[in-house]
DNA sequence: GTGAAAGCGCTAACAG
DNA sequence: CTGTTAGCGCTTTCAC
């Protein structure tokens, strides 16, 4: 491959004056810039990214880092950041570290050989030492999302407590006193804080707690949340409702139910957190509470783009989102309150 | 950041030997490795690639292209590298290219910039003008599922005509004679190849081919499955079944379908390529003729490696593996057959 | 076993 | 406007 020694010798320049071409430096006299500049094309020269970044000490890029690159939560999100880094001409790295918490180590490692300028994620490992190892290096840093306890640095999220007591009232209103709660794992923060919001609900309006009727998963994918709900199925349990941790999770509890022909909402109501993908543009069934993914990315995104341009040193903010009780077609009253 | 100079002073020796402890090289007195390796972690010294492969020529990472990062036939596929790559310790690095050329043509720059040590696409860019930038270069090339023509390399992929077949045939055994094309663009070889695959089988049946009955998109999408499916509906075509070109075609051909009112597949009958996803391991619904994508993934890096290992210099292979009919819940007999 | 020195391909002062 | 020079942080001969 050339490198710009070629070109210089080629174009009978210094390898300066083919920096200052490659880079649109002004101070080039126009002719020797075109005459440059098809050197660089007829050599189809293409710049060793290692090399400038070896010495301008950035490169450009930030890294992103989630959970599930198959939930659409996650790809809004990504597609946000995207959005945003475009404008000021970075472009974006992707990692899926599929809800495991050493792939996310090995990850944030790579991450931190290349350089990458900052480094914006959606934590699994919740005790936080994934991020004290980004933080010992200084690179900038922004969690989306998920809260991590014990790392100080720029966050945005949306409220889930919120979230969960909108899902929860609407619940009640349609007169459900039995609902059941499908979960992720309480380590994640923004399980937790539903569990939490979904149940001062309850206690708010003296509904006694069925610890039975709460099932929390290794994960919020579709196969637990399929599991839990055999689970609960089998259980002696009767709940007329399911909250469903996330979208992914609501798929899972859907299908376990089909499959014991149970029908929603007829039977059971099912409500959870987040769209499931495009095709629920077309056809929306759950009545979910929808997150402002797109702008969690987007709000990241600047986030990280302020502390870059401010060498780090920004006090931390914290920027928590409003959800949206979104009513649609899996929720309806309980057969038995008629 | 320490450097390898910042670690060599506090550990006394010389930047060599540090770089040899790093390395992990045999010939270092072992109390010097200890030694070493104490100040290093001491001083959380993370090696800076952009350095280590502008001298080495190597980036032990292999780029990976694919068109749509949220269906599960390209992420499985994508395992099927990851796993293969991993076995020789190589990284690999995901772009979705979201069936845009220009956006293809983004990352293939991106990636020569960073000098990878090979790329293995799913491409978009049909005529190869990409492609060909990449060859220019001298960067070890796979291709997979989708054949460019012009650009001789290794190429893995599925027998799209076989599959296309046995989804036809089996249509015709249900009794079915009016069988729509839900399709993605013939520019791309896979839907080129199922159509004609398709074709054939009418044509070997003496069924005269409805040319209304066969329907081109931009995108092998859901919007554009269900937009297609709109258009079919509304034109005065009858057809008792549709072959949906891929996955993501299905899931808008049956919500199109759904929202008229139309069961499948009492009414209608319904096939495609292509698993969806995990859940329909829990619910499995299509019978579609399952490619085996995580198998081209797999062979897909094992070529690349070879070609790595082989400085190149190996003949192009052409790997055609075999498609699976499954057949399930999406079809039955015409109704109006009986 | 260990170190000195050259150089990977590029950018950024500094001169002119 | 243009060129010379000194590194960026690391690996790799080549000596000792």
């Amino acid at each position: 491959m050339a490198t710009i020694y070629d070109v210089a010798k080629r174009a009978g320049v210094s390898i300066t004056t083919v920096s200052r071409v490659i880079n649109n430096y002004p101070n080039v006299k126009e002719t020797t810039r075109q005459h440059v500049l098809s050197v660089l094309k007829e050599m189809s020269y293409i710049p060793n990214a290692n090399a400038g970044n070896l010495v301008r000490k950035l490169t450009s890029t930030i890294a992103v880092l989630v959970p599930d690159i198959t939930n659409s939560f996650f790809t809004t999100l990504v597609r946000g950041i995207e959005d945003k880094a475009n404008e000021r001409e970075l472009s974006v790295i992707l990692g899926n570290t599929d809800e495991e918490a050493a792939k996310e180590k090995l990850y944030i490692n790579k991450f931190l050989e290349r350089r990458f300028d900052g480094l914006i994620i959606v934590p699994v490992e919740s005790r936080g030492k994934n991020l004290k190892a980004v933080q010992k290096q200084n690179l900038p840093l922004v969690i989306a999302d998920r809260d991590v306890e014990g790392i100080n640095t720029d966050f945005v999220s949306s409220d889930n407590w919120l979230g969960a007591q909108l899902l929860a009232q609407h619940l009640l209103e349609l007169g459900h006193r039995d609902i059941a709660l499908i979960s992720g794992p309480l380590e994640i923060s923004v399980f937790r804080e539903r569990a939490q919001g979904f149940k001062m609900v309850l206690n708010d309006n003296n509904i006694s707690i069925q610890d039975e009727l709460f099932l929390y998963g290794p994960k919020p994918s579709k196969q637990v949340g399929y599991e839990l709900t055999r689970k609960l199925l089998a259980s002696d349990a009767t709940p007329t409702a399911i909250f469903a941790g996330n979208n992914s999770l609501a798929i899972g509890v859907v299908l376990a139910l089909q499959q014991a022909g149970i029908k929603v909402p007829r039977d059971i109501s099912v409500t959870c957190f987040d769209d499931n993908d495009s095709s629920s543009t077309l056809d929306p069934f759950f009545t979910s509470v929808i997150q402002p993914a797109y702008m969690i990315g987007y709000m990241a995104a600047e986030l990280l783009l302020k502390r870059l341009k401010n060498n780090g040193d920004t006090n931390p903010t914290r920027l928590i989102l409003k959800p949206e009780l979104i009513t649609r077609h899996s929720t309806a009253s309980p057969a038995s309150s008629s």
